[in-house]
Order: structure tokens, then C-alpha cells, then sequence
DNA sequence: CTGTTAGCGCGTTCAG
DNA sequence: CTGAACGCGCTAACAG
């Protein structure tokens, strides 16, 4: 992780003393100055690679008591001295969410490449969690914050923005915050998968979506697919899912039957476009077990996201770049934390459509 | 957005409060301490809740100050006085496989409950990311660590067992390493799993796992896979399929076919057993592709992990409780940074057989 | 080239 | 009940 300090990985750490308890007390600098028969300073140079100015003697024998005592730098003292602990807090919505997993990779890639440690914060979906994760961020002064925002509000992360704690946003936007943001590029991405679905004839979409709540790709994908259908001809109307009560979801799925029913009387042809992957494999369940194995044949799906599931399911999808949105984000972040200030940029990545047999009924 | 040139709000924040760069320093103790017109010490002692020890007016005051100047205590700081940080490191091998992302879960709920902050690493299946980490965490100073391990060597985690740094083990054993350890009860597990086959009456078990390399829980599967079968009058076969290089899946699952054209021609019933998630998915796609949609009604699949698809894929699975296992580590983890310290515990915890279409065939 | 001296932000005696 | 002084582990001026 070039974390800068070019210590040897300490191969055989035996002498080590063990205290009573668990806590075997950790070698200081100090310790290691002494063991070397120096001061701290030294050491510390050692540790942040000032090799040149340090005698072969002196260098040497300071590497051999790093070694003997298992010396590990204190993170946590650096940071408090120097002022930046290259942590960076990565805050996710949903994890169950493969989006947000592969998302993370990216950003793990990024931080490993710009010597960042990220600190994963899961919100569960749940926005108090989000709010107090975001204070604990700050409570552990990390350096700057990616944030997939789940109800987080301008003034949560109003530090942020002027002149606060730099912070990049991850697919979806703040209101009223501007702040770097990256993401897919929602409009176009439905654009083509309208266009798929018209091309293969559907002449009844139905775009199914969570509550829009704070979320803005919610709100942009719906917008984008209302404007996409102008001028087709076919119906076209929205639906809103919410997977988080399953009270909700059952009564939200009875509508779409009737809807379905509906469409196979007049004899239109139905296609679902989710807005995401959760939604996807609820409708996917959902209609497996209504219309059994085959429900393919009668339903066109298609999803933005690209689960590994989807291959197997055989669903259309719209992929995004994950990894390279987590990657972008964090050199944005970065930008910003090594001093530059320009104004609040986006990067939407486009979609790729990937075409399974969901939609070729 | 000009991170600089906007003033902050709180106009008490203007005097040398705006360093070279984006960062508006936060306010410290000391800060908080002038502000309140009082010492250092009434601020902590009214932030570690000896309320008690403080006038009403001083508390207000106090109150107040903090308020004015939104002031977050610095946890590094706090650590680095008190010797712990709360920080508790959380080392996954593959975050993808949807397993690690539930245990996760249950981590973060005994943590919070705790009063803990997991620190999350990711080696996505790289033994070299995981030393690293381990290293990374160390110098972070983590009060304990929390690892499904991928290659770690009873070395790396020496100073772990032996008075170093608390550490419990999840799903996989470190060979030479007695530390506590939670998970699935794998021979149970399997067990229940091939009872299941065997009263459906296939009889031609293959047993398709990653090469075990450090990997305890494989191999543990693998071995009561064997012995599950001693007495019942099938056949029994194992399959090792390497995830990591395409080349290698695509030979071993040509090589699977043969077995299975075999069985076919012999006239047995095939079932296969996939000792994870992972490996069912990948498995599940060959067949598909090779027998259609229609391929459960040619060979039953069946696998250890319950991943969300299962149920749209209809394979039947013995589901680990994931949360539980994740909940409980922490809760030895805790145990032991708190000082106890008896001989190493192992919980392994029962699987729950989900039958579905796949093994009714 | 090397050692000495201050703090970073906070918790903790120990006097008032 | 309150505040001053010291030190956690480390880096950053300053001297030698």
C-alpha cells in the first residue's frame, strides 16, 4: 500500500514482549531510537524514506532494531502530528446492493494506487445510520468522504462543501449541495433501453422504480424514461416499489398483475424496465412465480445494473462502468484534498446494454 | 464552489481558522475550553459523561461552546492518550461472494452495539492484499481483528495468538493457530445436504469445491462430503474448480460433462454439490448454457450459502446464518480486548436446508 | 549528517 | 467542583 514508509516487511517477529493481557505493548520510537542507539529523529527520517541523508551505519542499524523490536508506525500519532491520516471514509447506502460492492472495488483500487486507507461505512439503508456514520467520520478527522447518499441532507454535510471536509458524491446528488459527483449517465443509459425495448416491439413499458425519496438517480432515471417515450408509440407508466416493507411490495405487485392483465387483454405487449438491480430480482421472483419457469416469454425485463445474477436469470441489462466510478471518485476526492479548488465538477459514465433473453420474447 | 474564498458560518471561526488549504481546522478542546471559559479538563470530563462533577451553569456553558463551534472530539488524539481507539479490523477475502456481505452485516451490528468502528479491508482474493492489510491494521492500531482468512500463516497473525493483538477467526482456520474461531458446523452442514440427495434418489454425488489451498472450511466440507456418503449405496466424486483463471474452469468443467455423460449412460442420477456460493453460480451458468433452461430436470444442484438468486434460480441451498456468525465474532472479539482470556472457543453454528426445484428433479 | 526541543489534541493526575 | 501541568507516539523546526 505505499503508505509511504518503506520499512521492510518485518519477516520473523519472535523477541516481541508480551505483557499480561492481549496488550502486548507495541514498540515505540523510542524503543526502536534506543535499540539503535539514537534519536527519534532518525528514526523518523528513516520511516519517511529521507534514506539520503542518513549514514550506511546509522541506517543500518536502525533497520535492524525495526526489525528486532517488530516495529509498526503509529498511524494514529502520525496523523495527530502532521495533521492528515490518509484515511478516507467511503459511506455506502446498501451493501446487499452489488452495485455498492463493485463500486468498492474501485475505490479500494484508487485508494491502493494514491496510498489512501478507506473506511467503509455500511448505512444499511437506514438513514439514521447514515447520519451518525457521517458524524463518526468526522470524528476520526478522515481526510475526505465518498458518499452514496442515501437521505443525507446539504446541511449533514454542510462542513463539506465550504471549506469543510472534501467530499465526492456516488451516483446520486445532494440538494442545494454542490460537490463533485460521479456517476452513470442516467439519461442515456434509458434512453437505450427504451430504445432496445421499442426496437423489439414492446409497446407497453412500465418503468418500476424504489420512492423516489432523496434519491436523485431515482427521480433522473424516471424523468429519462418518460422524455424517452415521447413520440413512440406506446404506453407508457411508472411504478413504485418499496422493497422495504413486505406489506408494501405484495400490494405494489398485485397492481402490476392487474396492469399486466390488462395490457395481455388488449393485447399489448408488455415490457418492465427496473430501476435498478434490487427491484429487478424482486419482479424477477415475483414473476417466476406467477407465471412459473417460462414468465419470460410473456413479460419483457430489463434493469439498469449488471448482478451476477443476470446472466443466469437471462435478464437485459444496462451495466455500469462500477469500477471506474469508484475509481473516478476517488481521484476527485484526492484533487481536492491535495489543495485544488475548482468548481464542482460530474462525470457520467455512460451504460453498456446487455442483451439476454428477457427481452426477446 | 470556491472551497476558500467562502466565508464559514460561524463568524467566531476567522482568525487563522482557514489553513493553505480546503481544510477549515476544526475546532479543538482547547477551542472549546476558551469558549466556555474554562479548562481543558471540565470539557472532557462533560464529553466522557461525569456529568455529575459539573455545575449546571459550567454545563450549560459547555453546551453551549460545543454547539457554537461544532466541535467533534478527535478520536485519533483520544486513542492515542487512552491506548484504545475502538477500532476493530474486519479482514474479508471476497467481498463479492455475497457470504462475506452478510457476515459484514452482523459485524456492524455487534459493533455498533459495542461501541465499536469496524475498519473494513478487502483483499478480493489476493494473499498478498491480506498481508498487507494485516500490516495496515497493525499500524493502525486496531484494539482486535476479524479475519476470514484467505493464505494468512500462523506467522503473520504470531503476535496475534500468542499476548499480540486479540483475533477471532471466521469460517477458516489458520493451521498452528488457536484462536477463537465461529462458523458453519461444515460437517453437519454437508451431512444434511447429502442425506437430502440420497433420500431423493440420486445416486452419483459430485462434490465441486476451489482447491482447498489454506482454506480449512473447503477442505472440511470436502472430507465429510466423503464421509457422508460411507454406507449409502451412490457413488461419490470430487471436483476441484479454480475460480481464478478462466482457462482452468473451462477444463474442469469439460471435464465435469464427461462425468456427467457418463452417469447418463449408465443410467444413475447426478447430482452435483457445490461447496459455496461462487462455485454453484458458476456451475449453474455451464449448465444453463450447455442444457437449456430446462437443465435442473438433467442434474440436481445443490450448495452450501444461500445467495439471493437462489430462489429465482430455484437451487436448493443449506444457508448459513450468516449474521449470527458475524454477530458472535465480534462478541469473542470484545471478550477478549476486555481482557478474558480462556483457551480458544470455536462456535459453529447449524445450516438450514432450503430445498427448492433443483434437487426435485 | 545528527540530536534537541516543541508541540499535534486529548485524558489524567494533582493541587487549588 | 475546577484548572494547570504532564505525556501518549510522532514530526518538524532548530541547532550542532
Amino acid at each position: 500500500m505505499t503508505v509511504e514508509s518503506s520499512a521492510p516487511d518485518a519477516a520473523a517477529a519472535d523477541a516481541a514482549a508480551v505483557t499480561t493481557r492481549g496488550g502486548a505493548r507495541r514498540a515505540t520510537i523510542s524503543d526502536v531510537a534506543r535499540e539503535a542507539g539514537t534519536g527519534k529523529t532518525s528514526i523518523s527520517r528513516y520511516l519517511n524514506g529521507e534514506l539520503s541523508v542518513l549514514s550506511p551505519d546509522l541506517r543500518a542499524r536502525i533497520e535492524a532494531a525495526i526489525e528486532r523490536l517488530d516495529y509498526r508506525p503509529n498511524q494514529m500519532a502520525r496523523g495527530l502530528k502532521r495533521g492528515r491520516n490518509r484515511l478516507l471514509g467511503l459511506l455506502l447506502a446498501d451493501l446487499a446492493n452489488p452495485y455498492s460492492v463493485e463500486v468498492l472495488q474501485g475505490v479500494e483500487e484508487a485508494c491502493h494506487a494514491l496510498g489512501y486507507m478507506p473506511l467503509i461505512c455500511h448505512a444499511a439503508n437506514e438513514v439514521d445510520m447514515e447520519r451518525r456514520y457521517l458524524q463518526l467520520l468526522t470524528t476520526y478527522r478522515v481526510e475526505g468522504v465518498i458518499v452514496n447518499a442515501l437521505g443525507v441532507r446539504e446541511s449533514m454535510l454542510k462542513p463539506v462543501g465550504s471549506g469543510g471536509i472534501p467530499a465526492v458524491l456516488v451516483d446520486r446528488t445532494v440538494d442545494g449541495l454542490d460537490a463533485d459527483m460521479v456517476g452513470l449517465d442516467n439519461a442515456a443509459a434509458v434512453r437505450q433501453g427504451v430504445q432496445h425495448l421499442i426496437e423489439r416491439g414492446y409497446d407497453d413499458l412500465v418503468f418500476v422504480v424504489q420512492p423516489f425519496e432523496q434519491v436523485s438517480s431515482r427521480r433522473e432515471r424516471e424523468s429519462a424514461f418518460r422524455a424517452s417515450i415521447q413520440g413512440a408509440r406506446a404506453a407508457r407508466s411508472t411504478h413504485v416499489l418499496d422493497l422495504r416493507e413486505e406489506a408494501a411490495i405484495e400490494a405494489s405487485l398485485a397492481a402490476l398483475d392487474t396492469h399486466l392483465a390488462d395490457a395481455a387483454r388488449r393485447g399489448a405487449r408488455c415490457a418492465l424496465f427496473a430501476a435498478n438491480a434490487p427491484v429487478a430480482l424482486r419482479l424477477a421472483l415475483h414473476l417466476k412465480a406467477k407465471l412459473g419457469a417460462q414468465w419470460q416469454q410473456q413479460v419483457a425485463l430489463i434493469a439498469i445494473d449488471d448482478p451476477e445474477w443476470a446472466e443466469l436469470a437471462g435478464i437485459t441489462t444496462i451495466r455500469q462502468p462500477t469500477r471506474e466510478i469508484g475509481y473516478r471518485a476517488v481521484e476527485f476526492l484526492h484533487e481536492r484534498i491535495e489543495g485544488a479548488a475548482p468548481a464542482a465538477r460530474a462525470a457520467a459514465f455512460p451504460g453498456e446494454l446487455v442483451v439476454r433473453a428477457s427481452t426477446l420474447g
